[in-house]
DNA sequence: CCTTGACCTTCCAGTTACTGGAAGCCTTAC
DNA sequence: GTAAGGCTTCCAGTAACTGGAAGGTCAAGG
């Protein structure tokens, strides 16, 4: 299999499999024409990258579920651990992403949105309202 | 006053300050030592562009509001077009988090977490379960 | 006057995970 | 033979800082 072929069934682009290769995420052999040659082994090492990155996993999160993946001797707590602490991280970051919506809402709604240059959203930024903020 | 305590009073780190001016977000004066030297009106500024990347606003949207919000000729309906556009933003990165979410929370219910190397997560990245899959 | 510690300066490198583009070789079909 | 498309490497850029090194400045204490 060609980079090409290997990218339409991960589903992650070229340029990402060969970034993978140069971090040592995967391997690649190589034809005798210099091409990367992928075995099926490969491109399923690929496609369980491609699902823990949409997962929001990061490359070193995918580096090690790859290990674990591979060490039959794992303890599925150490799998759980570290996904554990990947949703953790995820339930941070909605927390941060919740509050900033509904503070931009809030003033999205207040702002009359017309010719006229009086603004509640320009007014909470410059720090003129600070009661009203969240 | 000195950057230590426009830091302190803006809630911004004497390093994002220095590199909010190399961007020419905003401007410093300097003493006859070579310091900056700030006035309340950019310790303001500053003030403005801390609350704004808190909200979420990136670098551009900033200097963007920044404008608007010394253009007293502003119509509020670009404000509030530039606010809603973020707020689409986030809306799209909450719905992503949220599905990451609920798969993963899902797969590590399932998971045991014990000694043993079975583990309902590694076989979901595997895709050896692809049903269960949301 | 000297020293010490807390500031301040600039500059360079590193972070995350790719992505775009240039220059150039390889393959396949017509 | 040539044109299209695929492959290669390498370099640069993205966002928004952050860390650290090397060195100048300032105020207080002895």
């Amino acid at each position: 299999m060609n980079i090409k072929d290997v990218a339409r069934r991960s589903g992650l682009a070229a340029k990402t499999i060969r970034y993978y290769e140069e971090i040592g995420l995967v391997r690649a052999a190589r034809g005798s024409n210099g091409y990367r040659v992928f075995q099926e082994a490969e491109l399923h090492k690929l496609a369980f990258i491609a699902r823990a990155r949409s997962l929001g996993f990061s490359i070193d999160d995918c580096r090690a579920l790859l290990g674990l993946y591979e060490d039959r001797n794992r303890a599925s707590a150490n799998v759980k651990e570290l996904a554990k602490g990947h949703l953790d991280c995820i339930d941070r970051k909605l927390a941060e992403l919740q509050a900033m919506r509904s503070t931009l809402a809030r003033l999205i709604e207040q702002c009359s949105g017309d010719h006229r240059p009086d603004c509640p959203i320009l007014e909470d930024l410059a720090g003129q309202d600070p009661a009203r903020r969240s």
